[in-house]
DNA sequence: AGTGCGGCCTGTCCGC
DNA sequence: TGCGGACAGGCCGCAC
């Protein structure tokens, strides 16, 4: 579900409900998310006061002076801050109280979220070391993704989908950001310019500003940590847009699949 | 090393 | 009305 809008209004969020409390209780309603919730989470994370509410790509980093708790929303997951005693729904796998009455819950009905702990720098956890920038940082740019696609034959879409090239872009804004860029999704990532790639750089930390300015997309279920959904789909130019007019062109928006995923994009436009 | 695919899960929608 | 299949904001791990 998230991509890196939706994770950082979601951190957003819940920082001020989180930042300095202490927790006092962890629930485990379902250990089995993508990887098995530790066993020793609540141990660890009981009685530790919350110092640090991160985020690194689509991972959420809540430091304590023990440990960070690391959680990952995967396609379907979102965090709710809620009083203490509130009913509990289908789907909410944990729950981490603090000392204010008021509780963190995991919400994942696909169950391909994340949640670790680590004693060590999260930053060095396997899953975080080799990320990519972050998009919105000044170590992105054009010159990046073009030294980075040098001899790539993958086409350019999966490639900016994928976190060890930058971090944050998932289906939605690959397709948007490439909208933006004029560049057809299928084009191998190898074989587009460097001027291109400065506008496709340009154009992914636009189109994921824009978003998070606009507290993310809401398609179907993606609700921010208020319960509140994002209103960026009203901007959406391709997305979920097969067979409309193209806002700039009229010409219909053609939807295609590459590697299971569905691309939007407009024939005319995008080259 | 880079690429592509299966798999992890549940919910919803669509066609038969 | 069921039932099967496709599909949905991600990404790891495994073959080639």
């Amino acid at each position: 579900m998230p991509e890196l809008p939706e994770v950082e209004t979601t951190r957003r969020g819940i920082e001020p409900h989180l930042l300095g409390r202490t927790v006092t209780a962890v629930v485990v309603h379902q250990p089995r998310l993508r990887r098995r919730v530790p066993a020793r989470l609540g141990k660890e994370l009981t009685g530790q006061r919350i110092d640090t509410v991160a985020r690194r790509g689509k991972y959420l980093l809540i430091g304590t002076e023990a440990g960070t708790l690391i959680l990952h929303l995967g396609m379907s997951g979102s965090l709710r801050i809620v009083a203490g005693d509130a009913p509990l729904r289908p789907h909410d796998h944990l729950e981490f109280a603090v000392d204010n009455g008021r509780c963190l819950r995991l919400h994942d009905p696909r169950r391909f979220g994340l949640a670790l702990w680590t004693t060590r720098d999260p930053l060095q956890h396997v899953l975080l070391s080799k990320l990519g920038p972050e998009p919105l940082s000044d170590e992105f740019s054009g010159a990046h993704l073009y030294a980075h696609s040098r001899n790539r034959r993958i086409a350019v879409k999966p490639f900016i989908m994928d976190s060890h090239i930058v971090v944050g872009v998932g289906n939605i804004y690959a397709s948007e950001a490439l909208f933006r860029a004029g560049i057809d999704p299928r084009r191998a990532a190898g074989r587009i310019a460097r001027a291109r790639y400065q506008r496709l750089a340009a154009a992914i930390t636009s189109t994921l500003d824009d978003a998070l300015r606009q507290g993310g997309t809401t398609l179907r279920d993606y609700l921010n940590s208020d319960g509140e959904p994002g209103y960026f789909r009203l901007h959406l130019n391709v997305y979920e847009r097969a067979a409309q007019p193209c806002r700039v062109c009229r010409t219909p928006i053609r939807q295609l699949r590459q590697g299971q995923r569905s691309s939007y994009y407009c024939p005319n436009c995008q080259h």
